[in-house]
DNA sequence: GCGGTTTTGTTAGTAAAGCATACAATCTTC
DNA sequence: GAAGATTGTATGCTTTACTAACAAAACCGC
């Protein structure tokens, strides 16, 4: 597989696999004279979370005692970003904070059993999401599309 | 050709034909878990422009004595957006409004030959994307691409 | 024509995202 | 051990985008 705008630093020894697309939750495409814009905050505004943050916790999920810096690389965010949406769904009880064992200086994030749950009501946010996906787009299409953006990196 | 989601209420009867796909300026697609992320404000920069305002001056030049309302439509901003948008390129001379004769709320949108200028330098800047994009992608994927994204409309 | 409703523009306030800077604690390197 | 790099944190700023409220103009039913 190409390199993919999600891998691009894996050298830690220790990181773990992240990388796989696992399906398109938005996307907002912007043309020389206006936007082509499909907004899925909106889906997911019912549960009160931003892409974002489904985001954040699909992948403290997906990667317990993830770092915030690995956080913020991979989501594409400076540690002061990552500070303010980690913190938010600190207060809404949704993660934990630990001191990580091996890197003193660095944060081990969990998700709490709200914010699991929390993760599987976006989850089927997604499915939804997936099925108008699919009402406009072939599968083929979908597929072709996501290769082609595995193949968009700096 | 579909109906695409920028010509969806072409209701107004002296309405200026929108809806041609000029050129993908950029793109921002959200995975479930990240974002692949291609920002090209950063082309716009070297003339202090955004996306944004460019797809305004776009826009307004290919469509002049367009109002607020209409412009905001087409670009997915509400009024209190446009207003922001619009103020700051009338604050740097790029474009005037105008009362329109027709109606009375109406502001008529006009550029200025700075204006123009600056549309003209951006639209450089999206040639030089464009062989950006032509470097990673077949042109029959890019057209692939544009032709799929007529499709999304709400 | 008149009164109520809608549309358009405007202003003000608010929230979120993102960034730079500064600082403290920890780790790494020499 | 000293110097430098990394990570998290706090603060402040800017941009974007939204809501709410308001005024002027247009529209609609009568």
């Amino acid at each position: 597989m190409a390199q993919s705008a999600l891998t691009e630093d894996n050298s830690d020894t220790d990181a773990p696999e992240f990388g796989e697309l696992d399906g398109i939750v938005g996307f907002h495409i912007r043309l020389a004279h206006g936007a082509v814009y499909r907004h899925f905050t909106e889906t997911f505004a019912a549960l009160g979370l931003t892409q974002k943050q489904v985001s954040v916790l699909w992948l403290i999920g997906s990667n317990p005692a993830v770092s915030q810096i690995e956080l913020g690389s991979r989501l594409r965010m400076d540690r002061a970003t990552t500070m303010t949406i980690v913190n938010r769904l600190q207060e809404r009880g949704y993660l934990r904070r630990e001191k990580s064992s091996s890197d003193g200086r660095k944060q081990s994030l969990h998700l709490t059993d709200d914010g699991e749950e929390a993760l599987e009501q976006a989850k089927r946010c997604i499915e939804e999401h997936e099925a108008w996906l699919k009402s406009r787009f072939t599968s083929d299409e979908v597929e072709k599309l996501v290769e082609m953006l595995s193949r968009i990196h700096e």
